[in-house]
Formats: C-alpha cells, sequence, structure tokens
DNA sequence: GTCCTGACGAGTA
DNA sequence: GTACTCGCCAGGA
C-alpha cells in the first residue's frame, strides 16, 4: 500500500495492532513510540479513519488520564467498555480504565 | 489549490 | 486548581 504516502498513519496502525489482549495503551503512548510525542492527536486522527476495523483495536487506545472516549467509539461507549472489560481490563470508573495495571509497554 | 478542523497531551499563565 | 494555548500531520470542504 501507498506506505510512502500516509507514512504517519500507517505508523499508528502499526504499533496500535501490537496491542496485547488485556492491555490499553494512550494516544500519547503510541505517538511517543512512532517518535512524535507532540502527535498524540493525529494518533486518534488515525484511528478515526480506522481503514482496518476489526483488525486495529481502537478500543484499546484511551486517553492519557486511563478514560476512554464517549460518544466517539465506534460502536458506543458501553461497547467499548464491555470489550476492555472482557479482556481482562481494570475499570476504576465506567469511564476510566486502570492504567497503572493495564498500561501496555514494548516488549512486554 | 487553500483553509480549517480534528479520538490528545503537556506546559504555562 | 483551573483554563488556555501550542504542536503535529492528514483529510475534507
Amino acid at each position: 500500500m501507498s506506505i510512502s504516502h500516509t507514512h504517519f498513519f500507517e505508523r499508528v496502525y502499526e504499533i496500535v495492532e501490537q496491542i496485547p489482549k488485556g492491555r490499553v495503551a494512550s494516544y500519547g503512548q503510541v505517538a511517543t513510540l512512532m517518535g512524535a510525542p507532540r502527535c498524540a492527536r493525529q494518533v486518534g486522527f488515525a484511528l478515526h479513519s480506522n481503514p482496518r476495523p476489526g483488525i486495529i483495536p481502537c478500543h484499546r487506545v484511551v486517553f492519557a488520564d486511563g478514560r476512554i472516549c464517549e460518544g466517539f467509539a465506534f460502536g458506543g461507549p458501553e461497547v467499548q467498555r464491555s470489550m476492555l472489560e472482557a479482556e481482562g481490563v481494570v475499570f476504576l470508573d465506567e469511564t476510566h480504565v486502570d492504567m497503572k495495571t493495564c498500561r501496555w509497554e514494548v516488549g512486554l
């Protein structure tokens, strides 16, 4: 595919797809992994495009605070929370994930 | 072809 | 402690 075209987005998908089950990562974390800690915004935008629904676990990507995006979820905030919860992700609240326990790290 | 907005995050006032 | 601004890249109007 046009890797030389959307170099940035491809990198996002590549990293997000590597997030294991039961783990979550923040937009800023993904951005940092790709070498652009300031581009967290574009990470979210890349997932918004979501060219590969079902392959890219966008539900495992949350805010730096561990909060999930209500209203911006693919099917609904409840669905996102249920999917994460079913994978073993601990929730502090209905909209907050336990980042300190389920935060994904490279090489984990 | 150009301008503006858009799933964020961290720093500063 | 809270509010606002800047940075980044790509896509849509």
